[in-house]
DNA sequence: GCAAAAGTGTTGTATCTACACCCATGC
DNA sequence: GCATGGGTGTAGATACAACACTTTTGC
C-alpha cells in the first residue's frame, strides 16, 4: 500500500515576451507517451542535487541563460498517480520568468525547443494545468512584486516595462498613471542616466531594477 | 548520476490558535535519527493516492478534523540530498489553518502530538524552515485573501476575526476601523443574525465566512 | 452609575483614475 | 509644422488612519 519510491523530475515553466505576447519554452516530444506533444522542459533530479539545483542546471540546459538574468522559483508539485503512465512519477515545477533572450539558444538539449504562446492547448501529461498555475502566478505577482522588471533586459524603459504588464494582465493601462506608478514606487526602478530613442517620439529614460522585493502598495490589476 | 527513486513523503505544518499565540501540531520522534525531537506530522504517499488525497488523509488522523472545517493548501516541496540521513526523500508540505478543535484529537496516531507555539527550535530534519515558511505564507495570506476565517469556528464576531490577524502577525489593529473593513468588504463575513456577550460589554454579532476567495482591497499589514 | 466591549461618524491624508497639457524627437 | 510617444499637473473619487462619540451589556 505504501509507495516506497517514485521517480521524481523538475519540470519548467520559462515565459518571456516575445513579438508582443506570453510565450513558454515547450519542447516536441519525441517517444511515447505522448509521441510528438508539446510538453514543459525537464529532466530526472540527479543523486546529489537539489531540487532547486536540477532547476538552474536544466534552465541552463534549455536556454544557456543563467538564473541570474531572470528570476526562477519553485512553482508546485504534481503526483496524481496515473499522470505518467510508465510509473508514478513525482514532477517539482519551477517557473521562470525571462527577458526575452537576445542570443538563440544555443545547447544541444534546445534544438528541438520552441517558444510558443501560453495558451497551446493539448500538452503532454498534466502539462496544460502546470503551465496555467504558472501564468496565473505569474499574473498574481505582478501585482504585489517588481517581478515585471524579470520580463526585461538590463536596462528598460518605463513603456517597456508597461509593456510587461499589458501583455500579462492582457489589459491595457493608462502610460501616463503607470509612468508615475512605477517611478515614485520606492526601490522599484533606478534611473541610468542613460536614454533612447525607439521609434519616433521623445526619447525615453533608462532604467534597471531597484532593491525593493515587495511593492508597497501593489499595483493592483483592473 | 541520475537519481532514479526516492521516498515521497507528505508533511504537514497544522497552524491553529490557541490561548491567544500561534501554535503549530508538532509529533515527539520515537525513533532516530533526530530521535526524541519535534517535528511535523506526516508520512508516506500511499501507492494508489494523489498528493492533494495524502495530506487530505494525514490530517484526518492526525486531528480527526475533516478538511472542509478549515484550510488546506500545498506548501513547498524539499529534497536537498542530505536532508534525511537514512535515504533521499522528497517531502511536499502542505500548510492547514484550522480552529481551535474543540474535540480532544483523538485519533491513535495523535496521542503523541502536541500544539507547541511556532517559535519552538531545534525541529528534527529540515522542519524549522518548513514551519518557518509556513508561518510566513500565512502571513502574507491573510493579507488578500479571507482565509483568517479558517482560524474561526462556524460562528465569530469581528472581535475574534480581529484577534486572529493580531496573533499571526503579532501586531495590533484598531478595532474601529477593522471592523468597517471587514463588514464592508464585499464576501469577506456574512451576519448570522445571531449575537453573544463574551465577558462583559455589548454584544457582539455573530458571522460566518462569505464567499468572497480574494479581499478586494487587501488588508495590508501595518 | 461605572467599566468594558461593540459599533458609528468625522476629518485629514494618501492613493487612484481620468484626462488636459507640455516636452523632445523624426520627418 | 506635424505626428508620435515621453512625461507632468490637477481635480474628483476612493480608501485609510486616527480618534471622538454613542450603544449595550455585567456588576
Amino acid at each position: 500500500m505504501t509507495l516506497n519510491v517514485a521517480a521524481v523530475t523538475v519540470d519548467l515553466v520559462l515565459l518571456t515576451i516575445r513579438q508582443g505576447t506570453l510565450q513558454v519554452l515547450l519542447v516536441r516530444r519525441g517517444i511515447e507517451p505522448y509521441l510528438s506533444r508539446w510538453a514543459l522542459p525537464g529532466g530526472f533530479v540527479h543523486d546529489d542535487e537539489d531540487l532547486d539545483a536540477a532547476a538552474i542546471r536544466e534552465l541552463r540546459e534549455e536556454t544557456g541563460v543563467d538564473s541570474s538574468a531572470g528570476h526562477l522559483e519553485q512553482l508546485a508539485t504534481y503526483g496524481a498517480p496515473g499522470r505518467d503512465p510508465r510509473g508514478r512519477v513525482i514532477t517539482v515545477a519551477y517557473l521562470a520568468l525571462l527577458p526575452d533572450l537576445p542570443a538563440p539558444v544555443a545547447g544541444s538539449d534546445a534544438a528541438h525547443a520552441e517558444w510558443r504562446p501560453v495558451d497551446e492547448p493539448e500538452l503532454a501529461f498534466d502539462h496544460d494545468r502546470i503551465l496555467a498555475d504558472g501564468v496565473e502566478r505569474a499574473r498574481a505577482k505582478l501585482e504585489y512584486t517588481p517581478l515585471a522588471t524579470a520580463f526585461c533586459a538590463r536596462e528598460f524603459t518605463v513603456a517597456d516595462l508597461r509593456g510587461v504588464y499589458e501583455t500579462v494582465w492582457r489589459t491595457k493601462l493608462d502610460p501616463r498613471n503607470f509612468h508615475r506608478k512605477v517611478t515614485t514606487a520606492e526601490g522599484f526602478v533606478e534611473p541610468t542616466g542613460h536614454s533612447v530613442t525607439r521609434d519616433r517620439g521623445r526619447p525615453a529614460q533608462l532604467f534597471r531594477r531597484g532593491p525593493a522585493t515587495l511593492l508597497h502598495p501593489p499595483l493592483l490589476r483592473p
